[in-house]
DNA sequence: AACTATTTATAAGA
DNA sequence: TTCTTATAAATAGTT
């Protein structure tokens, strides 16, 4: 976005790299600012420099955001409980094996666009001796798409998913703001 | 930065609010994600929607971003029975890396699919009317009905997944003790 | 979900 | 570093 375009690549020269950072920071938490004031929506974001420097944006707050789950509902707090405590576990094992069978199910689904891949280039071979008709060609169209919607689906999920497991895991550390000068 | 400017300031119809959502936070990750290829950099970002969705992006993971956040002022973290509260981070963390293991997966699918484009658009260059022989036609209906079948438990399943997640949340906040601001 | 007219971000340069 | 400016990129309104 300047007066040329580069290349999405890792900037080689560590001073100019150093401005890019600077610069794009600045302009990533200005975007985040503009998303929660235009939405309403909370944001929260860390970034390490190429140095190792954090960085923190939050609106309202770093913190506010990733406690917003444990606040949302009351809970009566409860004492520690080797009950409590297998309970826990008991779910995450169940989460873990349900994150199995979705891993299963998605390397089938790959085995069976693999299929689909030979089938039209199969198809394909045979010239015009037995080419493919409008209709398998609608079908295979069709079947494209409903599996690009499928994965874009995922995608979202899973993601939905990732932040609550984040957000857990950062609510059972404690949140800190960190300067964004050092 | 578009048609006309606007207002810094909520947008008012709740339509249009979710509709710049969308479009402001696919912009937001792909800066975090410029920001870090460019800049070899470390990016977590978490995003409540005005509807109260969770959005997250992550380089090389959010895991990763909040766990060196977290780290790097190590704090002395009261654990109610320090064992089991470890026990279930290490859990999360586990977790959470399958979440990315999956993540890679169908994005790896989503370039497969984009092949798949393209071998498409070179069988219909042909324009071969005749209709493929019959067998090969059976094949790709069936494929298409199961990989549609599949498609439904897939989705079934993440709903499953995000409902424990739910619970998994639920059940650790009643269990959480030390103060989350230290 | 695409499409443009504009605005905004930013790569170079000073 | 900060400012300037030519250009690339994001996006608001529209379809």
């Amino acid at each position: 976005m300047g007066r040329r375009k580069i290349e999405m690549e890792m900037v080689k020269d560590s001073s100019s790299r150093q401005v890019t950072f600077s610069k794009r920071r600045t302009g990533l938490f200005k975007k985040a600012n503009e998303l929660a004031t235009l939405c309403g929506a909370q944001v929260a974001i860390v970034v390490f420099s190429p140095g190792g420097k954090p960085f923190s944006f939050g609106h309202p707050s770093v913190e506010a955001v990733t406690q917003r789950f444990l606040n949302q509902d009351e809970k009566p707090k409860v004492s520690i409980s080797g009950q409590v405590g297998s309970q826990q576990q008991a779910k995450v094992e169940n989460l873990s094996q349900q994150l199995n069978d979705l891993l299963k199910q998605i390397q089938e689904e790959k085995k069976r666009g693999e299929m689909l891949d030979k089938a039209i280039k199969a198809s394909g071979k045979h010239k015009c001796q037995k080419p493919v008709n409008k209709l398998s060609l609608d079908e295979l169209l069709q079947m494209k798409q409903s599996m690009e919607e499928l994965r874009e689906k995922l995608k979202g999920r899973v993601s939905e998913i990732e932040a609550s497991s984040s957000l857990l895991l950062l609510s059972n550390n404690g949140v800190k703001e960190a300067d964004p000068d050092n």
